[in-house]
RNA sequence: GUGGGUGUAGCUCAGCUGGUAGAGCGCUGCGUUGUGGUCGCAGAUGUCGCGGGUUCGAGUCCCGUCACUCACCCCA
């Protein structure tokens, strides 16, 4: 089992654990470049200021410095806590360089000094794509975020069944307006925590942050809303506020629920009491839960931003949605959900007849790489039994004996045992790699 | 940062009102003397988180400390 002890919050996986990871990484790949994003690293670190600049002094980051430093270097720099800032920043900073509108993905780690639990860490991996334009964004792109993330989750059939939460921040903010809600922020805080403390609670501290029992329910009522169609609007609509911002949001939010459900039947849905703290975003925002796992927190999160990335003259609109990869991958090891077929790369241990024939071995080795057959070669000459036992540890599949005689492979969960050349021979497709798969899939095949 | 819980073998844990450390799994060897897994037998492994105190004696009680963990906050 993989572990994540240690420093906490910083985790590290065993070979095994890691392979799922790297099952992880490689799909978001896949299908981000097959939509046409472009990838990008930016720097692991920024300027304090601009980390923090819309005046969150209380974001917790890593500040950075040399160990040599005197007091006059003053120059204070920090790890990003997420993507979508320094990619902002790198925007406004390349723009004449860039052509519009960017579409880009961008694989990194990220810090965040909070204390860690179950699926939050110190030291974290997104996966982001973000779509930004000059002066005004397509509102598609709000779309088509969702549905690529959901091509993405349908490209992992170990995981349980993800629901991609939409809503936007203009239907709430007009919303509260239309009832005459002053403190919006506090609301949304509250709205926020539906999930975890439940509508009752909820209510008392609506209550606490000023508004009138009936403002707190028809905050609720709002907030209850779900759909993936356009009576989704026709439900806020009979709740009997009305105003300009709400209509605006409602269009929107249908529009993205709407062209979603025509690609990927009920992978989004519309959820009025996704909230997303008091963060950049300004229209739609995004949230995914795993079926199941509701609680364990969403996994793939974001939303458009229309004024982040800006140099005061111009400004660059964006929406981005961020897969948050450790997370995935911890609750896919602690709970067990997925497992990579084996520990290690090889297909094929060669095993070693004498010291003096180990060129033989390597030999064989070598005519099966040349044909991407991964495999290694026993690290001792040792009885044959300890060579089998040697690769049933690891999980490989196969183990070769050379001979004069004729080689012969043996698949070591049957038992079977054929001659075989190494310039010829080839294993099943399905077992090449180590791939990952539900646990369950594993379980039942071993019983 | 604030509050609760837990630290004993590689892993999961037991260890009563203080008496000198155990189980299962795993590991090593043998049976099977160059074809593993099952089974049987044998064996190895611990600064009991760390420091101090009480005591004839502390894994056990007290104080401190560190780590991990859960909740708040925030979020992938």
């Amino acid at each position: 089992m993989a572990r994540s002890t240690g420093l906490s919050g910083f985790p590290e996986w065993l070979p095994e654990g890691r392979l799922v990871e790297l099952e992880v990484l490689d799909t978001v790949r896949r299908v981000f470049e097959l939509h046409g994003f472009t990838p990008l690293e930016t720097r692991s670190v920024e300027p304090v200021d601009v980390l923090l600049r819309k005046g969150e002094i209380d974001k917790e980051v890593y500040a950075v410095r040399r160990l040599h430093a005197d007091a006059a270097d003053d120059d204070t720099l920090a790890l990003h806590f997420d993507l979508t800032v320094p990619f902002a920043r790198f925007v406004v900073e390349n723009a004449a360089r860039l052509d519009f509108p960017l579409r880009r993905y961008q694989v990194q780690k990220v810090w965040r000094g909070e204390r860690p639990q179950e699926g939050r860490f110190r030291e974290f991996t997104q996966a982001d794509i973000d779509i930004v334009d000059v002066d005004v964004l397509a509102s598609h792109h709000d779309a088509e975020m969702a549905l690529v993330m959901a091509e993405v989750f349908a490209s992992m059939p170990f995981l349980p069944r993800a629901t991609i939460h939409v809503n936007n921040r203009k239907v709430l903010e007009g919303f509260y307006r239309g009832l005459g809600i002053e403190d919006v922020p506090a609301v949304l805080r509250a709205i926020d925590k539906l999930d975890k403390i439940g509508a009752a609670k909820v209510r008392t501290l609506l209550l606490e942050a000023g508004l009138a029992e009936t403002a707190a329910d028809q905050v609720l009522a709002l907030a209850a809303i779900r759909g993936a169609d356009g009576t989704v609007a026709d439900k806020v609509r009979a709740l009997g506020v009305t105003d300009p911002l709400l209509d605006e949001g409602l269009a929107e939010l249908v529009a993205v629920v709407e062209a979603a459900q025509r690609v990927h039947p009920g992978a989004v849905e519309a959820d009025l009491h996704i909230a997303r703290g008091l963060d950049y975003y300004t229209g739609t925002v995004y949230e995914t839960t795993l079926e199941g796992f509701e609680s364990f927190g969403s996994i793939c999160s974001g939303g458009r931003y229309d004024a982040l990335a800006t140099d005061g003259r111009t400004t660059y609109p964006g929406v981005g949605i961020s897969l948050g990869v450790t997370r995935l991958v911890s609750l896919v090891l602690g709970r067990d959900l997925a497992r990579a077929t084996r520990k290690v790369p090889s297909a094929v241990l060669v095993a070693v007849v004498d010291d003096d024939s180990r060129s033989a071995s390597d030999a064989v080795a070598h005519a099966l790489r040349a044909r991407g057959i991964p495999c290694e070669v026993a690290p001792r000459a040792e009885k044959f039994g300890k060579q089998i036992k040697h690769a049933d540890r690891r999980g490989i599949p196969y183990v070769w004996f050379p001979s004069a005689e004729g080689d012969t492979v043996k698949d070591i969960r049957t038992g079977d045992q054929v001659g075989a050349e190494a310039a010829t021979w080839t294993p099943p497709d399905t077992d090449v790699l180590p791939r990952v798969v539900a646990a369950t899939d594993i379980d039942e095949g071993a019983s």
